[in-house]
DNA sequence: ACCCGACCCGAAAATACCTTTCAGGGGTGA
DNA sequence: TCACCCCTGAAAGGTATTTTCGGGTCGGGT
């Protein structure tokens, strides 16, 4: 950090400084000047602290906060933090590039939450609620449900499969192809199949899912490639968003985020449609862990 | 609860105020929610005044304090000028109420969204760096790495530890608690053990944590409740947000958001200081699957 | 050149505020 | 029912802030 670039704020306070200067004395100009210049550091300081910093008295300092409008020192501190805190705030939305292999690690975590909340965006505008809506009707009137997926994907159709089950749905999660095929061939028509895949091109998850389609189930496709190989066997593609990845942030991690929102919402969607059964179902399940935790 | 109007604002004291109050005593607790409710407002008090707002005394004012992380009441004046600033300056709140079970499709979309993008921002900003940093270092120079998790906290160690793979750090994730314990005895000093609990109290879950601990492993949680029983065996604490939950969106679904980018933060960690043995890895890894993929 | 008045300024007293200690009270588990 | 523990507020104890006050300096007048 260089030296003295902080004084080019443009606060209130500064202006307010400048203004003043000329009917200051000496010593008490030589505390304004501090404070304007490095509001956040001198909001850190007590009265004896800026005193000695500015090489003047407490009194100095007293005098100083009220000639700039404060009732005293105390007010003068508070008015030094917000601003502070605005200048901070103000500095956040730099985060424009990518995450480099020397950021900080202070930079990662703002960088990382900006892009997943990026990514969050994205998908909720690009989503197509008319396919979603008709996958939730599916899903809701469904005899059970197939999640196929691998990978990082597989960890979603786990998730989605457990909050399912939450509600009282029957659903199940495929990883393994073969057991995934084998069960698709149990489905018929009422039944609803999902596959999630980020590509739209993973062979062991279209196979289950063209199995289950002609099988004559409801089939959903959840991928970030709506042209892509999966889609040819669902009713219905709901998309990810695919935003770029950079090197220390590959794909599964964004497209998980993505995933995981849609499935939420297909989630929501399902226990709004069968309220009746699922939030009692929520308040058994929430109630059976709180007992668990208890003993 | 009560229905003041200010209450909704997203800052992340209020977060802090949300994931501490399950430990909180009542007395605290009231403190911390007029605070959470008017920054503005109480930062205007002193201590005897927000002591009497709230029928309290200076000293339960001063333990609120503390226990939101500050070194006394100075300290949270301060920071709530602070943001009684930044609320000020211009922020629109967009007051989004819960999902309920009437809305349509559409909003539960931008709902979901919405509040997953708090819930990243609340977790941004409660992370403590410097422990995150220590873990990373930790997980960068372990032998292994063990992950322990259950239900949806399991999946949220399946993807840390699919990750670490990735960029060619040994890692285990354990949901089986009889597995875990038994794993967790091979551990040393040197070695890194992680759990993953939301409530902090998951027994299975805090049991091989313990082991490891007592074993010299080096010890990570990740939890929504700082205070916590499972924090008692852990080296670096790891916090993850507890934004409010509705009825259909129960607590695993936010804090799985909140944990999947704190995990995120701590691999993208590792693989920066294994930057040499990451960036190939990671290289590999995605050509291979490409060419699983066009096959 | 000297004196006088006005005004700055900082040391120290006075006060307000914050922090800590301590003992009573209420709830909980045995 | 009893004992224990932990929360809680009253009051003592410490800092930080404010006020007071007297020394010092400077400019102008004699």
């Amino acid at each position: 950090m260089t030296q003295d670039v902080k004084g080019t704020f443009g606060g209130a306070l500064a202006s307010k400084v400048r203004t003043l200067a000329p009917s200051m004395t000496r010593s008490v100009q030589r505390v304004a000047e501090a404070v304007a210049n490095d509001p956040a550091g001198c909001a850190a300081l007590t009265v004896t602290g800026l005193a000695e910093r500015t090489g003047t008295s407490e009194a100095t300092v007293v005098r100083t906060a009220r000639l700039l409008g404060y009732p005293g020192y105390r007010g003068l501190r508070l008015a030094l933090a917000g601003l502070a805190a605005q200048q901070q705030s103000g500095r956040a939305p730099t985060i424009t590039t990518g995450i480099s292999v020397d950021d900080p690690i202070t930079d990662v975590v703002a960088k990382l939450a900006y892009e997943e909340q990026q990514t969050l965006a994205d998908t909720a505008a690009g989503l197509d609620t008319a396919q979603l809506g008709a996958a939730v009707t599916a899903a809701a009137a469904a005899r059970r449900v197939d999640v196929y997926g691998i990978g990082a994907s597989g960890l979603v159709a786990q998730d989605l499969t457990q909050k399912l089950l939450r509600i009282g749905r029957i659903a199940h999660a495929h990883s393994d192809p073969h057991l995934a095929v084998t069960n698709a061939v149990q489905l018929r028509s009422g039944d609803v199949a999902i596959a999630i895949t980020h590509s739209g091109s993973t062979g062991d998850v279209i196979e289950p899912l063209r199995v289950a389609f002609e099988r004559g189930a409801t089939t959903v496709a959840i991928t970030g490639l709506p042209n892509s190989a999966v889609t040819q066997y669902a009713d219905h593609v709901l998309t990810t968003s695919t935003s770029r990845e950079t090197e220390l942030r590959p794909a599964a991690m964004s497209s998980r985020t993505s995933q995981l929102l849609v499935v939420d919402c297909l989630f929501v969607g399902v226990a709004q449609r069968t309220y009746d059964i699922a939030a009692p179902a929520l308040t058994a399940s929430y109630e059976a862990l709180a007992h668990r935790h208890r003993k």
